[in-house]
RNA sequence: CGGGAUGUGGCGUAGUCCGGUUAGCGCACACGGCUGGGGGCCGUGGGGUCACAGGUUCAAAUCCUGUCAUCCCGACCA
């Protein structure tokens, strides 16, 4: 497990930390659980975003935008939504600030400005969309909305980290509509699939689909589905989230259509979405003591040229061939950062593309001049080997989708080798707290024992996989008949 | 919101208990030189209202009071 990246022997959220900030992705701001994302963590989130969006696209959604604020009376008529954020809300309650009139230097709010109707900042946009979705749907040849928002929210947490749970967030948001039950379910369901396969293809991250239990379920939906993926600590993590919201936000703001029988219902909806925590999942599933390692689909730079040089003119015959490297290998879509600054030493740079992660080093010096030959280095495995300089390109392009197959091999007997199957609690206490990870156990699917076991061991049902066999057994906790095993774990 | 801790150049810190030279060190930074196949070496230099406000004192980074901020642990969560 990859620990003490920096030298010191700290606990796992100090290095955490130390890595986020140290491989330059992000900082804290001085604003209160608030983050800086600096330049080379917004590229990483630019390309999930990118790819997320393509995905998206391909399944016939379309991007749209709705107002940061919510009107707290909109807020209010999700009786449930209220419920579910309303202790973690920030509120808008005036509009002006005047100069103090008891301190020349300062600024005070104006208490004349005060807002009639205070302004929610969005902690998720439900009530703002469905109040608008109301005015664009009249009939069935309104149906199906397909519709995703890119967009900051802000939830006041109590306790945020970086990426993992920051005060202000970026994320997409999906909001449908639709007139059937059934389509509604489809597409909660296929969207999952989508996260799924971002998260396996893309991230290298294996992730467990399953559905959440009445307690973990989203405030207002009917069901939710999800992804939960386990990092290196043997902590879970929920890393996207779809809900089938049957029509109880319909109902909430009046959302009805005239059917093709000229009947008039209520819609189906969804909403499903994912965050910048996603970055977060992808820095604690695949990072070392050296560093980021990034999956090659999601690095910004994906290969490094570093030339070894004494003297400006073998500089300048290794240039020759570096950027000859590089435009090749530009011309079949990677993305190649010739790194060759005179100000570090080879060494020094070394060292600092393991900590930001870059898939694939390329050093070229003398003796590889004399050997028309290059260093190549990989950073999954911080192996290096020499090639000849004619089977170099070709080479890379096959590494690349090696290093992102390989990373998600190793993630997953990680995780495979983290999935214990439980039969007693006792077994479950043990497990947990010596080992964590996933547990698989039978539970007999009442809220009071999910509680009991969360209060004694802080683990909470993170899923019941889709794909786990039903098998008939007993409830780890209370010993009532259980149909299927469920997964067990701490979470983030 | 409860419990614990900490605020000293950009970062990490010593000094605080027991007040007393010019607030010390490492990294980073700048300049010069030697260097260059895994975080180089030597020399020189710049950078501090010791979180903020008030108090005690001949004298405060150090003691007292208050405020603010941050971090860790819990409950909450994408």
């Amino acid at each position: 497990m990859a620990k003490n990246l920096i030298t010191r022997e700290e606990d796992y959220s100090k290095w955490y930390n130390d890595l986020v900030v140290k491989s330059g992705l992000a900082e804290n701001s001085s604003v209160r659980g608030c983050m800086v994302i600096k330049p080379y963590g917004y590229a990483i989130w630019e390309k999930m975003q990118a790819q997320l969006d393509k995905m998206f696209k391909e399944t016939g959604h379309q991007n749209a935008y709705f107002p940061l604020f919510v009107p707290k009376s909109l807020f209010e008529a999700e009786e449930k939504n209220a419920e579910g954020f309303a202790k973690e809300c920030a509120i808008v309650t005036h509009y002006r600030l005047e100069t103090d009139p008891d301190n020349p230097k300062k600024l005070r709010v104006d208490p004349k400005a005060k807002l009639e109707e205070e302004l929610i900042i969005r902690p998720t946009s439900e009530a703002i969309i469905w109040n608008t979705y109301k005015n664009w749907i009249q009939s069935y040849r309104d149906l199906p909305i397909l519709i995703n928002q890119w967009a900051n929210v802000v939830r006041w947490e109590m306790r945020p980290r970086l990426f993992l749970r920051t005060t202000e967030f970026l994320w997409q948001e999906g909001h449908t509509a639709h007139q059937t039950e059934d389509e509604a379910m489809q597409e909660a369901l296929m969207i999952n699939s989508i996260y799924a396969e971002f998260a396996e293809k893309h991230m290298s991250m294996p992730v467990i689909q399953g559905i959440k239990s009445e307690n973990e379920r989203f405030a207002g939906a009917e069901e939710t589905f999800c992804i939960e993926a386990l990092m290196q600590d043997g902590k879970a993590l929920q890393a996207g989230t779809s809900h089938f919201l049957g029509q109880n936000f319909a109902k909430a703001f009046d959302v009805k259509f005239t059917n093709k029988e000229g009947k008039l219902n209520y819609v189906w909806a969804t909403s499903w979405g994912v965050s910048s925590r996603l970055m977060g999942a992808l820095i604690m599933t695949h990072s070392d003591d050296k560093g980021l390692v990034l999956p090659p689909k999601l690095a910004p730079i994906q290969v490094v040229i570093v030339p070894i040089y004494n003297g400006e003119q073998e500089l300048d015959s290794i240039s020759k061939i570096a950027e000859d490297i590089q435009s090749k290998l530009i011309k079949l879509g990677v993305s190649v950062k010739y790194d060759n600054r005179d100000t570090l030493r080879p060494g020094a740079k070394f060292a600092q593309h393991e900590l930001q992660g870059v898939p694939i080093r390329i050093a070229i010096g003398p003796k590889d001049l004399e050997n028309n030959s290059a260093e190549i280095s990989r950073r999954d495995l911080l192996t290096k080997e020499i090639i000849d300089m004619g089977d170099l390109v070709e080479h890379i392009d096959k590494l690349l989708s090696d290093i992102q197959e390989n990373l998600f091999k190793k993630a997953l007997k990680f995780r495979e080798d983290h999935i214990t199957q439980v039969e007693s609690f006792d077994e479950f206490e043990e497990v947990l707290n010596k080992k964590g990870g996933f547990i698989s156990a039978h539970w007999d699917g009442t809220n009071e024992t999910e509680n009991k076991i969360k209060e004694k061991t802080q683990a909470t049902i993170r899923c019941i996989p889709n794909n786990s066999s039903s098998s008939k057994g007993k409830c780890v906790y209370s010993g009532k008949p259980s149909n299927q095993r469920v997964i067990f774990a701490k979470a983030y």
